[in-house]
DNA sequence: GAAAGATTGGACCCGCAAGTCCAGAATCAG
DNA sequence: CTGATTCTGGACTTGCGGGTCCAATCTTTC
């Protein structure tokens, strides 16, 4: 790692990546050109190239893997504690409440539908993504359901129930569908809570 | 309607539509360019001006609103009787089909992500879609759940449930997702047949 | 059958945004 | 200190693709 970057090269990468996810989170990826980017970041176009040596795609596949961070870590610390059917309530509402102020904006969605057919790598990013997510999903049901079977497919209907609703979400502005899909995904953790 | 266009202009157009829709399937809105359609058609520029005078995002809407039929036509005649739980098991599996043959084309995504943003009239396609699949399901879910609250809720996670498995789908190719979150946001419809 | 209007062909224009290049400033290594 | 390397500025090139235009045909209508 670090290739020969300085401190305050990196750090300036940093800066270009932040700056990008932005503007990708206010316009879209598609709509967001190279020279918004160096713009909003006070940058040359020799550095944009510089930092991100294959160009354009380079840089929206490091906001990618930015962007795919954050998902997570807006679900923090609840996604890590989903032992007991409260944790699962407050991980709901955790979710419920960031997708509620996010909004119409997707961070990845314009990402990987500009990145998806061109970048392999944008897919692993995502599909990674979900792996962990499932991953954190599935030892919370694990402890919740004494059927293993049962524990996987709940994590995975939870895990398309978050989809599906952020999809609704942005489609047509209401949490309801979030909302439902939620509650209904995780009604299963409540009985297997009282069983325990 | 029809505001001046002859049998063979109106079939012209809808060659176009039709030859566009599928370009895009394979490609993506954004990678397909009116040269493209231009001669997967054997049209001339002058026709693709001539039948969508406001040009590209012109032409992008009415293949928007021609997926948005292929989404429901897909899943009829199921969709318009699920009034048992026979019913819904075999819409399940047509649905299960249909977009396991899609598998990762999105026929609808990349157009909405292209014109979200510039065409309101896109949105309306979308949402309208929507309304019309969450009646058609809340026709199903209100027949065989006595409570109407219920009933709304779970026609919502269902909806949201198969957004949720095809977002996963293309990510992942796999139809797991699908297949765990639909069996699990119908289930309510299982006793609630029961209890008829 | 002739005018009016719809349909088609295709050359042309033009702006935008990605990518290139080189030279100069800052920073690091020894 | 100094030579090497990294960082930065910005002018320039280039190609792609949406959109314009006009003239030539085919259709409809009366």
């Amino acid at each position: 790692m670090n290739r020969g970057m300085t401190a305050k090269g990196l750090a300036t990468r940093q800066r270009i990546v932040v700056a990008a996810a932005l503007l990708i989170r206010e316009k879209g990826a598609a709509e967001t050109t190279l020279d918004d980017v160096r713009a909003a970041t006070s940058t040359s176009k020799s550095q944009l190239f510089h930092y991100f040596p294959d160009g354009r795609i380079d840089m929206l596949v490091a906001v990618a893997r930015h962007e795919a961070d954050q998902v997570l870590e807006a679900q923090r610390p609840y996604l890590d504690e989903l032992t007991t059917w409260e944790s699962w309530q407050a991980w709901r509402k955790a979710v419920l409440r960031h997708y509620g102020e996010l909004g119409r904006r997707c961070p990845l969605g314009s990402l990987i539908s500009e990145l998806g057919k061109s970048s392999p790598e944008a897919r692993t990013i995502v599909s990674d993504l979900f792996a962990t997510w499932e991953a954190a999903l599935l030892r919370g049901t694990g402890t919740l359901l004494s059927d293993r079977g049962a524990a996987v497919g709940c994590a995975r209907s939870v895990l398309a129930a978050v989809q599906g609703g952020v999809v609704l979400l942005q489609m047509t502005d209401r949490v309801d569908y979030l909302e439902a899909a939620l509650t209904s995904a995780i009604e299963p953790m409540r009985s297997g809570a009282a069983a325990r």
